[in-house]
DNA sequence: GCCAACGTTGGC
DNA sequence: GCCAACGTTGGC
């Protein structure tokens, strides 16, 4: 099992946005990074991740899960891309900050604080749950 | 709004 | 295949 984060800008689509497609699940298309391209062809249906707000709020506010496996980005035309579709899962009780993740020393490693640019990230599964509790959440309890 | 970091492009 | 120029991202 392996775990992810996707960021996104809440202007663009927020995770007020995600929550509201419920189970539906929404593609996670746009993204034009190779890296973060072969991240998505990676991922296996039921993997969980964390949506992360960047610009605006800078912080990790939910949790997902992979609902579908790679296929092509519907609005890349034909194009290189393949993307997952994503639905949310829970919300975080209290928001993790990028300013937390970088004052945590458990978390140095994390890509987030090291390479900010990347849009689609691996967690490694200690991270994701130094992350959920700093979050409020029991990754236990979650059956995570 | 600035700019550092990063990825991509294209001329050579 | 190198690398300068350019565009984009996102923290500050």
């Amino acid at each position: 099992m392996a775990y992810w984060l996707f960021k996104s800008e809440p202007s663009s689509w927020s995770w007020e946005k995600q929550k509201a497609k419920g189970e539906a699940g929404q593609e996670w298309d746009g993204v034009r990074n190779y890296q973060a391209r072969n991240l998505m062809r990676a991922m296996k249906r039921g993997e969980r991740g964390f949506f992360y707000h960047s610009n605006e709020g800078k912080a990790v506010v939910g949790l997902v899960e992979v609902a579908t496996e790679a296929h092509p980005d519907s609005t890349a035309e034909g194009g290189p891309w393949d993307c997952v579709d994503l639905k949310a899962l829970a919300d975080l009780p209290r928001p993790v900050t990028l300013e937390e993740i970088k004052a945590e020393p458990s978390l140095a490693e994390m890509v987030l604080a090291k390479n900010s640019r990347l849009s689609v990230q691996p967690v490694t599964e200690e991270e994701f749950r130094i992350v959920c509790r700093m979050g409020g959440l029991d990754p236990e309890t979650l059956g995570l």
